[in-house]
DNA sequence: CCTGTTTTGTATTGATCTGTCCAAAATTAG
DNA sequence: CTAATTTTGGACAGATCAATACAAAACAGG
């Protein structure tokens, strides 16, 4: 039977997940990734085939954890919509203050891999499309409730809003990564909430 | 007396400027500007040292270029303050009609190079930190004013009122980056008016 | 037409990049 | 303990990277 791997897949997958994120596809080399994870070349291409495989596995893992937890929020249909909206931009900000280097915030891998390669690599443009399709909905869903209990006053369109909390969101990702503080973030969502 | 240059600056530097804003900084190579130039790698290390020096240049002309052309319409003030606001989500939107490449945006290279340098380069971020500051300034007059003369309503304060544009704007260059289509990124904007 | 200066094209440098190769080490089944 | 299989480390290959060297071409002033 054959030798069993040394390390944790997963683990070695997050720890490149979050190289990318910090620095990016194109600035990330596979040395960066092999320092990260801890693993020779041999054992990440032995389990990963590329550079570019790794980074859609990576991509992929990131959406699967941040927004299977925003859809969490969102569908809480034991609370009010307005208070689910509120929780996300919560937990965004939340995101935020983890994730600092210095005075800056890193991002959000798929707001940040939309800006670097949605434009030239077709797959990992796909692959954001869907999560990004999931969010949608679930904003849309939760708008679509707001608006019929009242909690929502705003009469535009729930795909209209849905779009434009997403847009604010990622805005408020770049605003951190320009150095925005907390404060600056939480009024900017502040703000977005109170288009509604 | 010495020998002329074949090329006009301006231009070369036009044409490395559209390069790293559609490709990113890293992903665009030396050969990359050559051939958009037209320029050979002598001249262009002959009058731009090297590819950073380069890139500061195309970062600041950029600069230069949009957020003048963006004063220009928020110091309008023959103009009342919501219509000017409106005017630079229209000059936003129809710039992004103009740089599509495909079914995308190419994006704001200000914003592309806060995602992709800020956390990098120091040079870069602050480039940037003066170029977001003037923005941010104009906004603010422009939303006290509209405050004072009663055609913006909301009564948060101008400064968190100008980082919320900004980063409403900014998730819309994304957004473009990511597919969202013309009339998505008006219905974008004009709900973050509708915050006003 | 010549002289001094700069630009320009080409070849090249040395570093770094992704990905491969191969043999040694490690592990389990029998 | 042996055989079969996989992982692992380190060296290596080939391409590409930014940047330089250098000589020839191009120009302006006298």
């Amino acid at each position: 039977m054959p030798r069993p791997k040394a390390f944790d897949e997963d683990q070695a997958l997050d720890a490149a997940m979050r190289t990318f994120w910090a620095n990016g596809y194109e600035a990330t080399s596979t040395e960066d990734l092999c320092r990260a994870t801890g693993l020779g070349r041999s054992s990440i291409y032995n389990t990963f085939t590329s550079k570019h495989e790794l980074f859609k596995r990576a991509l992929v893992r990131y959406t699967e954890l941040t927004t299977t937890g925003q859809l969490t929020l969102l569908d809480d249909e034991t609370r009010p919509a307005k208070d689910r909206l509120r929780d996300l931009f919560d937990a965004v900000i939340e995101g935020e203050v983890e994730n600092r280097r210095g005075e800056r915030g890193i991002g959000c891998l798929t707001v940040n891999t939309t800006v670097e390669l949605a434009g030239r690599d077709h797959e990992a443009a796909e692959l954001l499309a869907r999560d990004q399709q999931r969010r949608l909905d679930a904003f849309e869903a939760v708008i679509r409730t707001g608006q019929r209990d009242g909690d929502i006053t705003s009469a535009t369109p729930p795909a209209e809003l849905a779009r434009f909390l997403t847009a604010v969101i990622a805005g408020m990702r770049v605003a951190g990564q320009g150095g925005a503080d907390i404060p600056t973030l939480k009024a900017i969502a502040s703000t977005a909430m109170g288009a509604l």
